[in-house]
DNA sequence: CTATTTATCAATCCAAAGATGTAAGACAAA
DNA sequence: TTTGTCTTACATCTTTGGATTGATAAATAG
């Protein structure tokens, strides 16, 4: 069932004239992968990859012009399949972790000798996913930075824990943008109840009205909470 | 100014108290690392890390007592410096996701070689973070998974695009749980002002109330999309 | 077994929020 | 210039929200 293997063909987009002359080179002549499209604009490579659709797209993510991230952006909400590597002259965290977060298959720096690049090549060809050494620490080191303010207060006292069970309810149904007479229809009880409940959570939380009541719930965590006990 | 160096101490954290006298063994043997503690508790083991402080901890993170990836959670809280290596029988995508997540310095499989283990700890004690390939692939496919609902609804057509630049400011302050009064007095306007761009708010949203608003606001990307901008 | 907490409901009362219509001045585009 | 949009503003009216007090039954903890 499974289809001949067939040499994976490539799209080449980079600014620089050069560098992108420079990269067809090497991979026409110390590869088996055909580069069908090689091109300095990023709209024009979008163009390409919907004409040629190839297997993988070596993205330049330094350009002036336009963003690089944006089209890889624009690539994925395409939906063409394609496996797109970002190609950079910074190790950049920040840059690393948007390339990623938007769907790149591999991060490869400019710096990088040539062999490594088609050894990239032929990971992500063959389904994986390639960061090197360097660059997957850095990823890890501001991912882990980017999530530990949300870990601490995840677990941290917090004055969700005061709430019955009837008002994390009633909470919830805050939450999902409910009035006291959607509430009281939802739970069958009276308005009043509601009200009750509602003027409860709001001395607990120590808000004022609904709106915060519902943005300490989501900044604190109510529907995680909600997930890791279910 | 550098210290020597000395050599890092190392706590196994591990219910299965076979393996864990396997790992104290392969690590007194066959590397120059110091073990200073080992047990088969989870609490004991966050104790034993207050009291010994090593460098590095071997956390087996499918416990049944008690949850590895919590305890990692808690030594992260404690602040103790310490590198955690969560140590696992599953490539689960979720699990190690999570590990990572929580601050996990590496992941490696209870299944791999020896030698890699070793490998391993060199890696992180040298500051570094590690994740076998196979396992860096996994992460990054349930990673980009999880982002990529948030990357459509973000360039996707939404409501939030009608907003003017004013409103825009008035929302952004309804979202952080400000009433008429609040938003007047911070935007020198007067609250009848306030009131007719909430309204067209409302309009351009769809929804009857300020807690609808401030939901499809932040359900919508208002926070990102105001922080890509800028 | 009693004291406390929880869930339920009601009656007020006042404040805040929301709906609707109107309108003037600024400014930009056609 | 005219047209349209945006921002500002006010009046009026209705509905909803929120505070307070009080009360009852059931469950739970000590």
């Amino acid at each position: 069932m499974r289809e001949f293997k067939r040499k994976s063909r490539i799209l080449l987009i980079d600014d620089n004239a050069d560098h992108l002359r420079g990269v067809k080179e090497l991979i026409t002549l110390e590869s088996s992968y055909d580069v069908v499209g090689a091109t300095t604009s990023a709209n024009m490579g979008t163009n390409l990859a919907k004409k040629y659709r190839p297997d993988i797209i070596l993205m330049d993510i330094n350009m002036p012009e336009k963003d690089g991230l944006q089209t890889i952006q624009e690539l994925e909400k395409l939906d063409l399949g394609v496996k797109v590597i970002a190609l950079s002259g910074y190790d950049d965290a920040d840059l690393i972790f948007r390339a990623m977060k938007l769907g790149a298959k591999g991060y490869v720096l400019k710096t990088m000798a040539s062999a490594q690049l088609i050894y990239a090549i032929d990971e992500v060809a063959s389904g994986k996913i390639y960061l090197p050494t360097a660059l997957t620490s850095r990823f890890f080191e501001y991912f882990q930075r980017s999530f530990k303010e949300e870990a601490q207060t995840s677990t941290e006292e917090n004055l969700l824990t005061y709430l019955t069970a009837r008002e994390e309810e009633v909470l919830e149904l805050l939450t999902q943008g409910n009035n006291y007479k959607g509430i009281a229809g939802k739970l069958f009880i009276s308005e009043t109840t509601v009200k009750t409940h509602v003027n409860n959570i709001f001395q607990k939380l120590q808000v004022n009205d609904r709106t915060q009541a519902v943005l300490y719930a989501l900044n604190n965590g109510f529907a995680n909470r909600k997930a890791i006990r279910a």
